[in-house]
DNA sequence: CATAGTAACTTTAAAAATAGAAGTTAGTAA
DNA sequence: TTACTAACTTCTATTTTTAAAGTTACTATG
């Protein structure tokens, strides 16, 4: 199977994969977070080439989790900004961001998160909203709905 | 820059999608998260070729997100299980179903998280530890040390 | 007014990665 | 003996990416 038909995969993962699991487009996402919204702001920070910044946008934006916004007609010069689709992502650039510094870091991590609401520097983590436990992958076990069940059984039979 | 420069780079969240940030990458460990454990399930749960599955297997295991146990002498069989390094990338995945399933679904997801904790499904979400409230992404400031704002201030200058 | 510079791209060509198929190794089962 | 499985590896055609150069539409400087 091609990169390409993963967006048909019934399994949200594969989609969201499709949509915004690469190397770019994770790195554009950084920058937007970071307050970047400009096309060769992208390009200083990320040093990524222009023509894969271009396409990436624009996938971004088709998808609807950015959008372009003139800030001058004369030239003509526009910005990205995230729409709320986009902001939704925050908890993948998060949970990236924490492995990376607990796995791969060297000293400090180069960026910490205040949060506003506390006003302290916090290390973000997940908890279940029922009982307001922290959870971690020995906390979780994943239910198939019935149908996902037959798909994933009919990979295993015939190939 | 190329891909190949990703983890040399002091943000660590470059450096954690050079080491899992790409599409099949990420399939691989939600099967993981799913509890596949052999090389030709990896194969027909995901589809992506022998070849790339292999190298990025490999990837893995000498980063050390997964390691590979023989579960058989004769014929020689292995399994690849995670690593805590692996295991603590849960996050990552949950974060992208979550999304996924919020703005790429198509009715019911695939897949559900039950808490072993409490026994209950549940949508895992972001809190503050300091103040134990939910966090979202108009929640957070980012903080940059001092040496990550002087890197990213100087790519703004010369080029 | 000519030259330089900036922002936001697009085009091109060469190099690298991927997809799909076929082949390999070391067995077991009929 | 033939078929089959698990776990890969090899091969070739296609696609994607990289790096560099070019384009468009201006503004600023001497």
């Amino acid at each position: 199977m091609s990169r390409a038909d993963l967006p048909l995969q019934s399994c949200s993962i594969a989609r969201a994969v499709a949509q915004v699991g690469d190397e770019w487009t994770i790195l554009i996402l950084r920058e937007m977070f970071l307050g970047t919204r400009r096309f060769d702001d992208f390009l200083r920070q990320t040093r990524m080439s222009s023509h894969l910044l271009a396409g990436r946008l624009k996938k971004l934006e088709t998808l609807g989790a950015i959008r372009r916004e003139a800030y001058s007609e004369h030239p003509p010069r526009s910005e990205y900004r995230l729409t709320t689709m986009g902001r939704d992502l925050w908890p993948v650039i998060i949970a990236l961001k924490q492995w990376g510094d607990c796995w791969l870091g060297d000293g400090d991590a180069p960026v910490q998160i205040v949060h506003k609401g506390c006003g302290r520097l916090t290390k973000p983590q997940i908890t279940c909203p029922d009982c307001g436990q922290v959870m971690g992958a020995r906390d979780a076990k994943a239910e198939l709905t019935e149908s996902y069940e037959r798909e994933r059984q009919a990979a295993w039979r015939h190939t």
